[in-house]
DNA sequence: TGTACATCAGTGAACGCGCGTTCACTGATGTAC
DNA sequence: TGTACATCAGTGAACGCGCGTTCACTGATGTAC
């Protein structure tokens, strides 16, 4: 019944985006609004299931798609997980959008959320990780890092153990490259590159290849 | 007058996101809701015009900075541009999240806020076309432009006329450095580095000299 | 096998709000003769 | 200088909706003796 529920309010997240109405999917579900009370305690409940559901599922696909590539293939593997990213958020638009698109006004992302939603940018850092330690990939030349940068980065190795030994400039390019990747997601899902991009598959693969190409994945 | 109800409109944003309303802005205006009616026809042309202003404020913001730097400094002029739009997004959070974060259910941004939209990268390619021209920049040696890709910034180019004389590659590898920039600062904005990232100056600037470094900017 | 009781999913009414938009109107201000 | 008229910003009531949440309740199902 949770599921249901579930099920009912992600197709109300495509027409109503994060303002999805409680009333409305107990509609859909020919109930009456105060059933729903029974199985969420609140509408911002529904919201942080609904989200924590849309990280893990995002997460599965990163992953699943990262994992058809051969393990000794780098570049393969990051392509893959890119793609994967993004085919999953072409078909959940108003997922992503919840996700990575604006705050939720007065909605706060209960701590719980913050584990499925590490999952992708996770599969990015065991590849630049295991690169690293192969020694096939070597620390870029950056301009010289901050001394609080340093620090922060040195902080997430910590809460990632798996990522200690990944040299700080390696992280933080990463990161940026992650970021890149989510940048121009957002750009195409968010209309950004409309009337400049037609072919949005083909710019993508492009754009990824170029990144894996500057990281020095083969 | 009109400018009045923006005024008290654009605090709204902050608390209501894009579902912003009129009755709201007429209270605090001291007015009755339909009086707003005398001066938009509808809620969605209010939100429109807040949309082409903050278009416009961005653009000044990312122009005026870019243009304190000396005209020879590519990367100088590229950073300042950088910074100018992360400054006014810092300041301006809730009108960042309008411009570039999830689209409004059901509101379609009407074609005159495309000329107003494009301002803040017609400066990122203006850098490019005139590290271009004076033989500054070269083409980077990226993947193979797929045909569907180079057709459509052949179009670009023709678009912006100032920009026909780009190597397409460049075209492209600025787009990309540009959804990088939008890419860090959505992170960021939006939250997802919390938890990763504390000094946020040190981090965006660190992230910005790598990313004019890679593009061959000095 | 039969009865008493507990569980619990879902109901229905209500509270106290909110919203965008329309429409006939008031009443002050400015203009023309 | 004084009067008649037009303009137009803003009013107030109404229409027809919507919402999240609480609360006492019904009525079917399952369990224990």
């Amino acid at each position: 019944m949770i599921a249901e529920i579930k099920k009912v309010a992600r197709t109300h997240l495509a027409t109503d985006g994060a303002n999805l109405s409680l009333r409305a999917v107990a509609r859909d579900l020919g109930m009456v609004s105060s059933a729903i009370y029974r199985y969420f305690p609140s509408r911002d409940d529904l919201l942080t299931a609904l989200i924590i559901d849309a990280y893990n599922e995002l997460g599965d696909a990163v992953v699943n798609s990262e994992t058809a590539a051969a393990r000794c293939d780098l570049g393969g593997r990051f392509r893959a997980a890119a793609h994967g990213l993004r085919d999953w958020a072409t078909t959940n638009r108003p997922e992503y959008a919840l996700l990575y698109g604006s705050p939720v006004p007065g909605y706060v992302a209960p701590p719980d959320t913050i584990g499925p939603a590490s999952r992708s940018v996770v599969v990015l850092l065991t590849i630049l990780t295991d690169g690293a330690s192969s020694g096939e990939l070597k620390t870029p030349t950056s301009p010289r890092l901050p001394r609080s940068t340093r620090t922060d980065l040195k902080q997430v190795g910590k809460a990632f153990p798996a990522f200690a030994e990944l040299p700080e400039a390696l992280l933080a390019q990463g990161i940026a490259a992650w970021a890149q990747v989510f940048g121009l997601l957002s750009f195409e899902l968010f209309g950004q590159l409309v009337g400049s991009v037609t072919d949005y598959d083909a710019f993508f693969d492009y754009q990824v290849r170029s990144i894996t190409q500057r990281l020095g994945l083969q």
